[in-house]
RNA sequence: GGCGAGGUAGCUCAGUCGGUUAGAGCACGCGCUUCAUAAGCGCGGUGUCGCCGGUUCAAGUCCGGCCCUCGCUACCA
């Protein structure tokens, strides 16, 4: 076992509030160094705000003011809310600091030395207004490939075809609304390829990765060539200028894992320790905590780096699902995208949240669901009705006794709670939270069972059973220390009320193996209140309030589908008449309809375009629309589009539909439709 | 299409090395209790363990095939 651990959870980025899906990366983190330091080890968990790029730039240009300024009070911010979910770095540090500036010196050094950086020149789309590079979603325009309008940069929502943002019809910055120029400059890139070996065998160690995730490297990035690596941005960009290289910056996504560095340096020169001793050393172990969308910069680029600069290597990289809400992607609309604040401003308690997430988190990156009724239901019935129902039940019988100096008789049960240890001490090591939590509820039930056949009320009532009463209550109250010891990672609060109650500290696992005796009991204060079902409501209705508000519009006819998002869609650049005459639109009637085999989305149709003939169009519309239901009506199609060849056939034209840009739900399409009294052929001007 | 994860009670899930009659919590019903935050205890019912086949004395568990759901990824207007 190793000295030293290091812990770190992915560097929040400064543009954005934490929310509860954040949460669940840095409660899951702190529970795990929780436990670790509870174990008896030597733990450290250090993190970050990951300040730099172009949209913190932009942003701050927005509000009119520096950089800074901004990422001074988002980093705040961000450990105001932290610290209210009882998330306990040992040091919270920023990109943006000379501990990192050096971190990423260093590395980059290396990089030099051994040969890995060459130049490019790279052409990109160029903001005139605001004087920066476009990366590619900070352009929209009209795909290129089937007429799309309001698709990003880099590929198409509509028709999934990926391009360059220089091959974008009609090419608009999202910035500034100005219509870019292509301009090239050079670019420093990694080449990653020639670490292909060492990363192949790397990903395949034991206990690094989860094997899902190591298959999952091994059978898509690993299984052909590694693409350089863009590592720098030309100016203006918010970041550290490379040395050797003046008027570059390093991209953001090279300075933020060094954040983990950096972060640690500043913690080293705090506390008199030795940087080399916790990133240059194999006596440390390094644990990374990420989400499932980062994966790929966590076990390629930054294993690569860290390599090759003679950085120690993680030993493991523990990845995580997305939260969802009652089932669902957190949205906006549905007031489920709540921010840690919100979660507070209504009154809810941290503690609360900490448990949930703990009973439904395991090894594995499997997605966590929160269900509002079962968060409910779930914390009040465990927490409250089984945990704290022992202390509450018993502790009032003692209050200012003290309990006997040897543990009396109980029938096993504490000895039966003290073998559990070894078994909850390696669900925590593995992660494994929701066995924890299983674990110590199945032993809650028995104890409360136990008390139920003692009796503790009845002895009360009789003044020569004081002693039985007083040796029953020991039994209660050391039991349920025992529980609380073991989920003292999960519930610290909760954790320091019961030491106050029961006049000792709370500080490692294995005091769940020793009785409380001679100890005594203060006077009850209740330890926890009930999850308050109006408040979960309440915060809802909070974060649906917070929105830019917009009046629902009415379901339209048809299937389930979804009330889109107020969406802030700009206007597309001024186009001409003659601009907006080249595209021939005409009325349609839809004479056969059917879903596509193969196609998740797509619907096969057959116009009637009057004069203009029969189509054969395939539209991406099943979701809101049936087949069955197509047939007869009538739609607009375009009907001077190219040709294009799809997999399932060629499509003559294109049906044309509102909704949302950027990856659309697919319940949210809405076909237009003429008027009654359209005939099919007739041209729309 | 590829990769991954799943499908066990109304709901959420556990189920070790294949081993007795498949479990817990929630919810529900009845009874008890009234110490406790409308808490607690006891009793109770439902299961084609996704489907089909195979291995085995024995399959929820292992093997093969199939169906369905979810996630990632690609193709596709």
């Amino acid at each position: 076992m190793s000295d030293r651990i290091l812990v770190t959870s992915a560097l929040p980025y400064a543009n954005g509030h934490i929310h509860l899906g954040h949460l669940v990366e840095y409660l899951m983190t702190d529970i795990w160094a929780r436990s670790q330091r509870a174990s008896g080890r030597r733990c450290v968990y250090v993190c970050a705000d990951d300040t730099h790029g172009t949209s913190i730039m932009i942003r701050a240009r927005q509000e009119r003011r520096s950089e800074l300024e901004l990422i001074a009070e988002m980093s705040a911010a961000h450990q105001r809310d932290f610290a209210a979910f009882h998330i306990r770095f040992d040091h919270y540090g920023s990109t943006h600091s000379e501990a990192n500036r050096a971190a990423c010196a260093r590395t980059w050094e290396a990089l030099r030395a051994g040969g890995y950086v060459r130049t490019q020149e790279v052409t990109q789309l160029f903001d005139p207004v605001e004087g920066v590079f476009l990366a590619d979603r900070f352009v929209q325009g009209t795909c290129p490939r089937c007429g799309a309008t309001q698709q990003w940069g880099d590929s198409c929502e509509k028709c999934l075809s990926t391009y360059t943002p220089m091959e974008l019809v009609d090419p608009v910055s999202t910035l500034s609304g100005a219509q870019p120029v292509v301009r090239s400059a050079h670019h420093l890139l990694v080449e990653v390829e020639r670490l292909h070996g060492f990363l192949d065998t790397w990903v395949r160690a034991d206990g690094t990765l989860q094997p899902e995730i190591a298959n999952y490297l091994t059978g898509f990035f690993l299984s052909g060539p590694l693409r350089d690596w863009d590592v720098s941005r030309p100016a203006p960009y918010f970041g550290f200028e490379i040395p050797d290289s003046p008027g570059d910056y390093w991209y953001v996504w090279f300075d933020a894992p060094l954040g983990y560095i950096g972060a640690t340096a500043e913690w080293c020169e705090r506390h008199g320790e030795s940087l080399e001793d916790w990133w240059r050393s194999a006596s440390t172990r390094i644990v990374h905590v990420i989400g499932k969308d980062i994966v790929y910069f966590h076990t390629l680029f930054w294993p690569a780096m860290l390599h090759v600069a003679g950085w120690s290597l993680p030993s493991r990289v523990q990845v995580h699902g997305f939260l969802t809400v009652n089932g669902e992607k957190m949205s906006k609309s549905r007031g489920t995208f709540v921010l840690a604040r919100t979660y507070l401003e209504a009154g809810l308690d941290p503690t609360h949240l900490r448990y949930y997430y703990a009973t439904k988190l395991g090894p594995r990156a499997d997605d966590l669901d929160l269900d509002l009724d079962d968060f409910v239901a779930r914390v009040n019935a465990d927490l409250v009705g089984k945990l704290v129902n022992l202390a509450s039940r018993t502790a009032r019988f003692v209050t200012g006794q003290a309990l006997p100096a040897t543990y009396p008789e109980d029938g096993g049960l504490f000895a039966e709670g003290a073998a559990a240890h070894d078994e909850i001490v390696a669900a925590y090591e593995a992660f494994d939270f929701a066995r924890v939590t299983r674990l110590v509820m199945g032993l809650a039930d028995r104890a409360n069972e136990w008390v139920a056949r003692t009796e503790p009320w009845a002895l009360a009532k009789d003044p020569a059973r004081r002693d039985e009463l007083v040796a029953a209550c020991a039994v209660a109250l050391s039991v349920y220390r025992q529980l609380v010891v073991y989920l003292s990672p999960i519930l610290p609060e909760l954790a320091g009320k019961t030491a106050a109650l029961l006049g000792r500290p709370i500080e490692r696992l294995a005091e769940a193996t020793e009785p409380l005796v001679g100890v005594t009991v203060a006077p009850f204060e209740r330890l926890l209140d009930r999850v308050d079902a109006k408040r979960v409501a309440a915060m809802i209705e909070a974060s649906r309030a917070s929105l830019p508000g917009s009046p629902p519009p009415a379901d339209p006819p048809g299937p389930a589908r979804e009330t889109p998002a107020p969406i802030d869609e700009p206007v597309a650049p001024t186009c001409s008449i003659e601009d907006f005459e080249r595209l021939d639109l005409r009325v349609a009637r839809v004479t056969a309809a059917a879903a596509v085999a193969g196609a998740k989305k797509l619907v096969e149709l057959t116009l009637d375009v009057g004069a203009a003939g029969t189509r054969t169009v395939f539209a991406g519309i099943k979701g809101s629309y049936p087949p069955e239901r197509l047939v007869g009506r009538l739609v607009i199609v375009v009907a001077n589009l190219a040709p294009r060849a799809m997999r399932f056939g060629t499509s003559e034209g294109m049906v044309v539909a509102a909704g949302p840009p950027g990856k659309a739900d697919e319940r949210q399409v809405f076909l237009l439709a003429p008027d009654d009294g359209a005939a099919p052929g007739l041209r729309v001007r």
